[in-house]
DNA sequence: ATATTCTTTCAATAATTTTTGAAAGTTCTA
DNA sequence: TAGAACTTTCAAAAATTATTGAAAGAATAT
């Protein structure tokens, strides 16, 4: 109950919400698939908003349906591998922030704007290192996903740190 | 004023306050240090508020305030190094929110749990995988900054994306 | 076809977070 | 020392976001 509260209160605080949160947090520490009922029980939430979270959390492919046989309910698993998990909810974010980013940054830079030279100028070179530095952070994070295995990789973070 | 709206939103889904984004975002834009009078007309904010949020920022390191020789006000300006931005802004998070989850996971990974022992087992190394997980992000997070200028590392960058 | 069991929807409500603005506080000037 | 210029504070109000729960909708069984 303390993770659930915790990881509840962490998701909040990065604009995510809480029982969204919390619910992912449930699934993950349970070792075996819930029903909406016992979820709602065991964190107190209305049915309504345990049905809507889990349809998102199943959006960002971080939990799974799953049927008993003989069984009509619908039971919920958290996919338990914490590097998928952190690559579904990077990617999530990305798609939703990173990418309308972009157009706005791209659209700004091109702009013929009106003002003294010297403004317009530090503006776009604004537009311009924010769009290098987003492309960058962008990459960084392919790469990481890509190498994350790596044998290699591994011993350089180690050596690093 | 698209720019400011625009950050100020993308701020707000990340748990950081709307207008203590957009200030960050009119200063940055600005080529010169702005007053608070001047800042509250721009975007419409109250005293109250933007001296609040200019303080956080301040204490962010995003920020920092000038005098002007003659003048008693007090002047502002973004610090307009992108990648100086970014680190403070990371590092600022995980002051606040890495340490507390770090300290929880240690304690709930070591802590005597009752139940079946094949769900404490699940529990106990859900909180180790996490705990790892998270050191090796904040590794990724330290390479990137020690290495972020080093040829080598942009060339590989390059290369692999 | 109807009852039963389970899921989904969404307008209303509640909780949380942000913002305001007037008053108090500070610093400097004459 | 009073007065002007500026900054800070914080209780109250506003805005935003999350949650509820009852009713409607589906799917299956009898």
């Amino acid at each position: 109950m303390e993770f659930v509260q915790t990881w509840g209160s962490i998701g909040s605080s990065w604009g995510i919400p809480r029982s969204m949160a919390q619910i992912h947090a449930l699934l993950l520490a349970n070792n075996e698939a819930m029903s909406t009922e016992e979820v709602m029980e065991t964190i107190q939430l209305s049915r309504g908003n345990v049905n809507i979270n889990m349809r998102e959390l199943i959006n960002w492919n971080l939990v799974v349906k799953q049927n008993k046989i003989g069984e009509r309910k619908e039971y919920f698993m958290a996919n338990s591998d914490i590097m998928t998990m952190a690559q579904n909810i990077v990617s999530e974010r990305k798609k939703r922030e990173l990418k309308p980013v972009l157009e706005l940054l791209n659209r700004l830079k091109n702009e013929k704007l009106e003002g003294k030279q010297e403004d317009v100028t530090h503006f776009q070179s604004l537009m311009q290192e924010l769009d290098d530095f987003i492309k960058q952070l962008d990459q960084l994070l392919e790469i990481w996903l890509k190498l994350k295995d790596n044998y290699f990789f591994k011993k350089m973070i180690k050596t690093m740190s």
